[in-house]
DNA sequence: TTCTAATTTGATCATCCACTCAAAGAAACC
DNA sequence: GGTTTCTTTGAGTGGATGATCAAATTAGAA
């Protein structure tokens, strides 16, 4: 993979992998959907990739960065609506990440591992906001106020997923007059 | 299917496919191994079910009825709960919802559908036992509420199922505290 | 016990899927 | 233009999977 046209095909294999898995699941997407919306043929496929698995692993890679941590001197505000604008702007890279987090992280140990060491990295971005907007309350309130305010954006990702009338970002927003 | 050996024979095959889909998820679960767990060869699986898709919907309404409302007059503690009860105790049932709700709901319009009507029945019991308790509270409050109170309570659960360690019920509780 | 209907067995089938490979074609560098 | 390396082609392979079926066995009612 050193020629342009290789790494031009190597995009739309990975764009196809994405959508695909954004509409179908990781399970039901194949290697035949994948080349079909790339408009390449199987032997293409892998020149560029040993395995399905690594196109999908390559995939679900690019998604978990897509959600990560950024910027440790936002404000609980920015943090939220970052994560509002992901799911909104970037719909299929955010149900990639939601399919690989439940399905992966419940049967598969290493995505475990990996999803609960994401999570705890956005605990601390989350809980540094809110210590700084707060600097009097406890660290256990605060401990508790970031999970539940993680956890429940979560949930209404997920609902917005679901649901696309779903006011996702008014509801999160609603979420920091709850526990402001 | 009338003989009492039969109704044994599908509760066995239920019971491993339920615990199958729990371990390994939707669709890395085989008829095979479902037979070898429950101790049978192919044909009586399908002397008993007409398809394997069968088996799975049946493992799963039964998942998502388990999860769904019952007591009316239930206050909210009672109801967070009873929700985290469901998700102690039954934790394959719990894991099976959670990966039909998130991979089918994101992938299968006739399941997002159920999957939204469960929740609008589950907003409806949770809205109405706050109004119970906070009948001064304004309609637009309460949803705000309900909706956070539900979407943290699903992020918990799924922190809960990755992460044995997780202290679902003091979390879960703490959410009524803040938005009590 | 006898008879019928339900259940179990296990070989078999068709299909789909991930993956291989040798040959032809295109890109980049001299 | 010549040479090398990368890329594409597409038929083909092996294996797994969901499903079928006729024959053998067993449960239960009369």
């Amino acid at each position: 993979m050193r020629y342009r046209v290789g790494l031009e095909t190597r995009t739309r294999i990975l764009e196809a992998t994405r959508d695909l898995v954004a509409a179908q699941g990781l399970e039901k997407t194949t290697i035949k959907a994948i080349c079909e919306k790339a408009g390449i043929l199987v032997g293409s496929f892998y020149n560029l990739f040993q395995s399905k698995e690594e196109a999908i692993l390559t995939v679900v890679a690019d998604a978990i960065r897509a959600v990560g941590p950024d910027d440790g001197e936002a404000t609980l505000h920015e943090l939220v609506d970052a994560y509002v604008d992901f799911v909104e702007n970037s719909e299929a890279t955010a149900r990639v990440y939601l399919m690989v987090a439940v399905s992966g992280g419940l049967t598969d140990e290493a995505i475990r591992a990996r999803m609960l060491r994401h999570h705890e990295r956005r605990i601390e971005l989350f809980g540094r906001a809110l210590r700084a907007a707060r600097p009097e309350m406890g660290e256990d309130e605060v401990r508790q106020r970031v999970e539940s305010l993680l956890a429940a954006l979560n949930g209404m990702a997920f609902h917005r997923l679901l649901d696309p009338s779903f006011d996702f970002r008014s509801y999160a927003r609603g979420l920091l007059q709850i526990g402001a």
